[in-house]
RNA sequence: UCCGCGAUAGCUCAAUGGUGGAGCAUUCGGCUGUUAACCGAAGGGUUGCAGGUUCGAGCCCUGCUCGCGGAGCCA
């Protein structure tokens, strides 16, 4: 691996690859080879190799794939502070014409071509940092004795009723529908096993075009029985603050190429500021805009309260009105739902969506009527009200915002190996 | 779904209503330390599609398709 080539300084090693780049000066040439785990310039001089070598190095085009042997050297001038004096090349696959140069190119080509856009070093870069995120996400549950539990995609009934769903056959049984969430599905789980989280892909075919949205995107969703609003508060700032700090910590140089302004990250750390919906209206009001108290906060409202911060920021107790029907309301005061939402900065926006849930069966039952839900579908959902049924909490983080977030990306689309939006499903 | 912007060489972009160009990529030549290397040369075009105005349209008008940015909805 060519991450490894430093403990190999003086001796001679084979290195397989694809050529990333490629520079000549007459009777020297540079080639540069990438691994995936790291980039290695490779030098071929006239003379140090037969004729015949140095003839294939001067032909072969970008992301050949390539056996290149030679000695390793520390060299200042090198990126990465070593390079390959070459004495042999092999080409497992030539390569001509690689449609994504080192120059400029639109989004819509690169987009077209994301199978091999991957191959650049600020996606590959994403790309580590995403597997960090989702290696911490990992760690912090297992460590703290959750059990991960898989929900099913394909669902018989919207989970929330409130987004809109991707539809299809299901044989007899009529319309399936792929899921948006695996929340209802992991409060059955946590009442068996107490804590636990699931960790897969959801769907909104909702028609949402903007930065910050996916039709397909991964969500992980902590449940945790015998747990109020203030616990899950609790959860999620010490788990925003594990995975960031384990992104600093490991992929520092990623976050470099990605040329990631690391203050804000540095300060992810506990305790993360609370307010009230009612104290985030204020900072709205004071900030000149005209916010309607009982509304949902907007992109922009959520970009100017998150600004107020030096790190992100949880808003809760929101108007009941605009929250899903299972999260419990405020004993102390109706209007609200004991809701969470957690803010990133720089406005990325909701990252994180959580709640305590209502477990009292006849206040679910009337919620469900309320929403104008089907019963039948939620009669499962009831039975953990009705069969012990203890105070809990949990809530969703969206994976993409999150990378997207930590890596400072313009748009959620560069978060994920192939994105799903609502105009492109290709590659 | 709504508002705004755009579509010219493989890619990124120029071109006053009057003969469509440049850089990169490709091919050929030059250069023994390049850093998106550089220097010289060559090939490469139904200007997104359909219609209209005009002596003449890449440019003006209409419709369509596709893309981008934003709003709403949401994580």
């Amino acid at each position: 691996m060519i991450k490894e080539v430093g403990k190999f300084a003086g001796q001679e090693v084979t290195v397989k690859g694809w050529l990333y780049n490629k520079r000549s000066s007459g009777k020297i040439k540079f080639l540069i080879l990438r691994d995936g785990t790291g980039y290695l310039q490779c030098i071929f001089f006239k003379g140090a190799v037969s004729e015949e070598i140095f003839e294939i190095a001067d032909k072969i085009g970008q992301e050949s794939a390539l056996e290149i042997t030679g000695k390793v050297r520390a060299e200042g001038r090198a990126p990465g502070g070593f390079e390959l004096d070459a004495t042999n090349l092999k080409v497992i696959s030539e390569s001509h014409e690689f449609p994504i140069t080192p120059k400029d190119h639109g989004i819509e080509f690169l987009m077209d071509n994301r199978h091999l856009w991957l191959r650049s070093n600020r996606q590959v870069a994403i790309l580590k940092i995403r597997h960090r995120i989702t290696k911490a996400i990992r760690d912090f549950f297992d460590e703290r004795d959750f059990i991960l539990v898989d929900t099913p995609i394909l669902t018989p009934a919207a989970c929330e009723g409130t987004s809109t769903l991707f539809e299809t056959e299901y044989f007899d049984l009529g319309k399936a529908y792929l899921t948006q969430s695996g929340q209802l599905y992991a409060e059955a789980n946590a009442m068996a096993l107490g804590k636990v989280y699931n960790f897969g892909p959801v769907f909104r075919a909702e028609k949402s075009k903007t930065r910050r949205h996916l039709t397909e995107f991964w969500m992980v969703e902590p449940e945790v029985a015998f747990a109020d609003l203030n616990d899950n508060m609790n959860l999620a700032e010490e788990f925003l603050e594990y995975i960031v700090q384990s992104v600093l910590q490991d992929r520092e140089e990623e976050l470099k190429v990605l040329g990631r302004d690391l203050t804000m990250l540095k300060n992810v750390k506990r305790p993360l500021p609370r307010i009230s919906y009612d104290e985030a209206v204020e900072i709205l009001r004071k900030n000149g805009i005209d916010f309607e108290w009982g509304n949902d906060l907007g992109g922009t409202d959520e970009t100017i309260i998150s600004n107020q911060f030096d790190r992100p920021v949880m808003v809760h107790r929101y108007p009941s009105a605009v929250k899903a029907f299972y999260m419990k309301h405020d004993p102390e005061n109706d209007k609200f739902a004991l809701a969470v939402d957690v803010l990133a900065p720089e406005g990325y926006g909701e990252i994180i969506g959580g709640s305590q849930r209502e477990d009292n069966f006849d206040v679910l039952l009337k919620r469900i009527e309320e929403h104008n839900l089907p019963r039948e579908a939620f009669e499962w959902y009831l039975d953990l009200r009705k069969y012990g049924s203890v105070p809990h909490s949990g809530f969703g983080l969206g994976l993409e915002r999150t990378v997207s977030w930590i890596c400072g990306l313009e748009h959620v689309r560069e978060s994920i190996p192939f994105p799903r939006m609502i105009y492109r499903n290709t590659p």
